[in-house]
DNA sequence: CATGAATGAGTATTCATTCAT
DNA sequence: AATGAATGAATACTCATTCAT
């Protein structure tokens, strides 16, 4: 139903390429990155290695692919899209919602990414993909952060750069954590806020 | 002991095994899990392969064995020890200590933990050694937070269980973050212990 | 006058033949026969592999074809052609000349030509058209010996079969000597005419 | 009774990696070069492929290996070897006869070569091996030659560099030659001793 | 305990050739 | 006549593991 139909029997490369990518993904998911085999993933689109070869040439190819997919993901993903119209606030829950919905609907592609990051400390092809993601979304949030310290939204002795790392770093955490659960990240969003917002109850005497 | 008569003889086996979990340590830290390879680490330790395998049957034992060394690594760093005697603040500073020590002076052992970790999801081998460590790790630090809590360490509103993930997250995404020096982490310290603490400067009038 | 209306169309097919050959040829010099890929030939043609295939079938039908070329090109090159008009000595020089412009000029044939005599060996096809040349060559300078060796020209006592051997042998060997200059050459032929011709300074009395 | 035989299991490397490059030279005559299997080595000489990869790590090795063996052999066979003691009349003798023997006892040595050679343009491992057995042997043959002529045997206008090249293309051409039986060959050593020597017929009166 | 040699089951990649359009 | 896509059969090479000594 959704792409290994054997009804049309040429396809073109780009949908190849595609289905290709798709099943490279799942199958990082299942069995990591090593162990990926350009068999199985030819086998799961449904054609001969050869061809898989003949769409993408090389194995390390094929992982750029791949890692170009994810930034294609993210791009998508409305995560890297700034929203420069909105208040800080709003765009932090907007980080934290765009995150839960790429967790919880699609959650391949967090999976996926962290494969490809621990892999990128090795592999420069991954590397030269899997950085900037990273980079543009920390720098994003600190921009966040560095509005909402601004306009005061924030903590006033919030220090931009380590709290957008802080943040990331959290919502990176959850994913390993001990309870995946969506109570369990709203727990976490919660703690986040506090962490971020001026304590507003101790003004006062 | 065993065979023959000299006293230190017994030793042999479980140097050996020592020396080949130490070799494979180096070789994923510079190769990854998946690029470990029995020959690499029989030669590192200076014996042919058979040999390896005849201390360490197979592969997988190999990598259990990496994970149970790391595990005594953890134990023996003070971060898995509890410290009751001192104050919540004084045992959350010792976490960073700890661990900014295990960063910058055993820089191995939280690299091969981070390799292992992200093996851990389809190892249940490694899954069964290495969860413990880091539940181990998360409940000491939310125990921290708790006792903080009660006697007004730290904000009121902290809420243990997240916030320790929250602190366990933060130190974690330093290794991988975009600045691992030590001013870095100081200033990410800085920002979680602003985070945690309730914010004095605010009581006023 | 390739694609549209004009009247040649019908070369085409003879046309995309001759310019394979052309291809596969200059990439035999550059890779050797073992080297000879069918997609580095189409690219150079610039058409697709399939295309070649169409106009040369299987891989054995382009060997042959390219021989074919060879045969052609030493039946035009005046290397085979008999100058019976002229005098041993004439129709000598002529040969070394005729091996000399083909060497120096067009050097990619000889090139072609020892790659395939290596591979005659083993692959009858190539054989089949390329022992006849080799025949012929070697026919036709016994025979310029023979006449020469009877008007006087040549030594009495050489014998013409194993002379003309001797002759393309050392022909064939200067492609390959230490040294590939027109000096050279000029050396050797010097030295294959002393040992053809009488030695005129002996005779005394 | 040569080299297969399967009854002593474990075989020390060196008789291993004789056997292989054995088979290999005999794979090179019967195939080429560029027929030569790696599965094809392993298989004649009964062992498994991974074995082969044992004892020769890769196929370049290998074919190191087997021009290191043609040395070998070349060294062995007196073709090489220096006779100063004798007269260059029977040094010349000697290299007709060492080189007939290698061709029809050890025939084959010198296909082997001849693939090797071919393949030596565009592979310089295996030029690295080649070249110099075949600039040694010119160099003998020149030196036979410049003896010769320094002491009569020879003609005075033998031109010592060009001559030996004349020798020895002759004898490499008599294997590609129309006619290989030892009758030719003794056809074509009298016709290169007459092109040799002085021509002593003429002399009279 | 130790080792050199051996091996089965893979693993990415190549290549001539074919097919549907 | 031409082509993009597809493929079967190879091909060199790898690796954990085993065996005989």
């Amino acid at each position: 139903m959704t792409i290994t139909q054997p009804a049309t029997k040429r396809e073109t490369t780009d949908d190849r390429r595609r289905a290709i990518a798709a099943a490279a993904r799942r199958l990082i998911v299942e069995k990591g990155v090593e162990g990926l085999r350009t068999r199985d993933i030819a086998e799961r689109v449904g054609i001969n290695v050869a061809t898989l070869h003949y769409h993408v040439p090389t194995k390390e190819a094929l992982i750029g692919l791949v890692a170009d997919t994810m930034r294609d993901d993210f791009r998508a993903q409305s995560l890297l899209r700034p929203r420069d119209h909105l208040s800080p606030a709003e765009r932090l829950e907007h980080e934290f919602y765009d995150f839960s919905e790429m967790f919880f609907e699609y959650g391949d592609t967090l999976a996926v990414m962290s494969e490809l990051m621990e892999r990128a400390r090795r592999d420069s092809v991954i590397n030269a993909v899997m950085r900037p993601i990273l980079a543009k979304w920390h720098q994003m949030i600190a921009a966040i952060l560095g509005d909402g310290i601004a306009d005061g939204t924030f903590r006033p002795d919030l220090d931009p750069h380590p709290g957008a790392l802080m943040v990331m770093s959290t919502l990176i955490g959850f994913c390993r954590g001990p309870d995946p659960s969506p109570q369990y990240f709203e727990r976490l969003c919660a703690e986040l806020r506090r962490a971020l917002y001026p304590q507003i109850q101790v003004v006062r005497d």
